[in-house]
DNA sequence: ACGAAAAAGTTGACCCGTCAACCTTTCCGT
DNA sequence: ACGGAAAGGTTGACGGGTCAACTTTTTCGT
């Protein structure tokens, strides 16, 4: 129950609802399952096919690694899902004349197809997010954001 | 490289550094890289032996679906975490006689050695992250946590 | 221009976390 | 007080994501 777990929490040394980490967990996971939610009722896409191709909708055409850069995923994750795109017809991979390592990815019709019927909800999720906050407090949030991810980036502090 | 990804990300129909979820993903990643790294340096405990023996310190005598419940972990991955714990003679558990369904976890004396050698490096971090804030923006980062989960609620809803 | 180093991508192994099914014990309505 | 519902917990199976090793191609220093 709550009111029982409420009561108890005087007893942390910290506040648990002020635990920077805690929370952002928390909130991670549940837009992560709203999204799948989301993308499971509209075409069926998993998160990372979906940000997949939001990457290819951006970048006409694209290489695996890029894809893993931008989205900060594992190359392994992108190259397998780049493969599952490709098993289910929404992607499609010519090869660089100029490159022989890599291959430049686009979105194939279908692809598109899947893509758009998506993406509205998923954007209008985007903006519903967005304007749960006024110009000001996202103003202070981004920034903070930027503040927390330095923190987080000191390698070899504590 | 950085500067041909932010170059070419003007093409993007939204500005990726403003996408809220996928801000939060990415430092979310980077927290809790950062926290298995202090964790590996000082003692070995995972992320969440980590946490469950933070309920424990806090709630001397807990079970299994408290722990769950106020860590927002699954509970299967509470179980399994509290029998890793017993088998490495961090956690004991004795039989709760009023309710024969659960068991009363408390941490044992090694189990305290081990939260207690981790505890100052990721207690440190943690005031590192709330320090990279003032106290203004404390309030708006939290009031926008809780306004973000509100949406991400939204169960229905796109 | 040659060899070393770096970059692109693939693969296998592995761990984390979730979901669903299940068992046991307790609670509760009638 | 009995039978069904709910709560506590465990287990198996699975997908998501990371890590490290490896292959091939390209780059670059000398």
């Amino acid at each position: 129950m709550d009111t029982s777990l409420a009561s108890q929490s005087g007893q942390l040394g910290r506040p648990l609802e002020q635990r920077v980490s805690y929370r952002l967990a928390r909130l991670h996971v549940k837009l992560n399952a709203q999204a799948k939610r989301i993308l499971r009722r509209h075409g069926g896409l998993t998160l990372v096919q979906w940000r997949v191709l939001v990457m290819l909708d951006a970048f006409t055409e694209t290489t695996v690694g890029q894809v893993a850069r931008m989205t900060r995923f594992d190359k392994a994750l992108i190259s397998r899902t780049v493969k599952s795109l490709i098993r289910a017809g929404l992607v499609k991979a010519r090869s660089d004349d100029s490159d022989q390592r890599q291959q430049l990815l686009s979105m194939t019709m279908s692809g598109a197809r899947v893509f758009d019927a998506a993406a509205p909800h998923m954007y209008a999720r985007q903006d519903a997010l967005l304007e749960s906050m006024d110009a000001t407090q996202r103003e202070v949030v981004f920034d903070a954001l930027d503040r927390l991810e330095e923190v987080a980036d000191r390698t070899d502090a504590f």
